[in-house]
DNA sequence: AAGACTATAGTTAGTTC
DNA sequence: CGAACTAACTATAGTCT
């Protein structure tokens, strides 16, 4: 569309290129506005250029929050259509996730926020590899951590009272 | 552009906002791979709907391992237009994130949370991340959750054990 | 609901500033 | 370079099966 059509393979000449990237980013960005405007759905998109080190993201964080709320809303129960299936004969994926980070300029509150959702989805990978929804799983693993040390707690509480109940209390005899 | 001007606002039909959503996906996607081919980019894209549970991920999650790879091979090093300004009041965040995969038979599922993951990372990575917005919320809100059940169950321990010591060693009087 | 059609709105290749 | 222009091309709203 334009003066020519062109024929959909690299160009080769870095200005032009470069020049159409620019047009069509900036065509390919308003459609997904209109998109998210018209349907009302959430949508985020990632550009990786060879000559820009980081992403072209979009649409801006600030909007980009929205998208991630809706994790925190997915319910914690899985329903029928993600069950799992344990008799799968899929080997487990027992990969593994190695975490570095550069030039440590970062305050030690948002390594601590990424390092922990690392954590979960690395524990995730770990643990079950059958397909399901990611974000309900990335939720569940968040909840199951919170649920397990809820449990480790009242089974503490738990043995503490009996403890001090045995204590305390003279037996009948 | 087609029969009518459309205006952009949501579409309140059902059925029409169904269809233009189909529709304007496949516009949406086909552009976005054009612009991979001319400009020898990768790219990725999310769309999460209302009526379904999982996002649509674009390109396929076979396609989408190769755009996860690039954080691999990001250079440990920043170069130019990003340094870090170590003057500026403001502590600007440009901290990378190096992912590593280990053990490389990843299932697409897999690749696809971590992609998404790393999106959302990304996003917030790339600009500022010193201001308040409700993804950081989120995250500490989990993290919160996590320490303080980690606190008082270490809290909980501690005087279990005094107690267990008080009880079972004799005292010097 | 998912194609095919098509008039017309919208995008963009090449060009100029 | 990047912005503006515009001819020429593409996407799609409405319609019909």
């Amino acid at each position: 569309m334009g003066r020519r059509k062109v024929r959909l393979e690299l160009i080769t000449n870095d200005s032009v290129r470069k020049t159409t990237f620019r047009k069509r980013k900036g065509g390919l960005l308003k459609k997904a506005s209109e998109l998210k405007t018209l349907c009302g759905v959430d949508a985020c998109a990632l550009i990786y250029t060879a000559s820009d080190a980081e992403p072209h993201v979009w649409p801006s964080p600030d909007e980009a929050h929205q998208v991630l709320e809706r994790f925190q809303s997915l319910p914690s129960k899985k329903q029928g259509k993600h069950m799992l299936n344990h008799e799968d004969y899929r080997p487990k994926d027992v990969s593994m996730l190695e975490l570095k980070l550069e030039n440590g300029v970062k305050r030690n509150r948002d390594l601590e926020i990424e390092l922990l959702l690392m954590d979960h989805l690395s524990g995730k990978n770990v643990v079950e590899s059958m397909k399901d929804d990611d974000m309900k799983m990335l939720y569940e693993s968040v909840d199951d951590k919170i649920k397990n040390l809820t449990l480790q707690m009242d089974n503490l509480k738990a043995s503490a009272k009996v403890e001090e109940d045995a204590h305390s209390v003279v037996p009948a005899s």
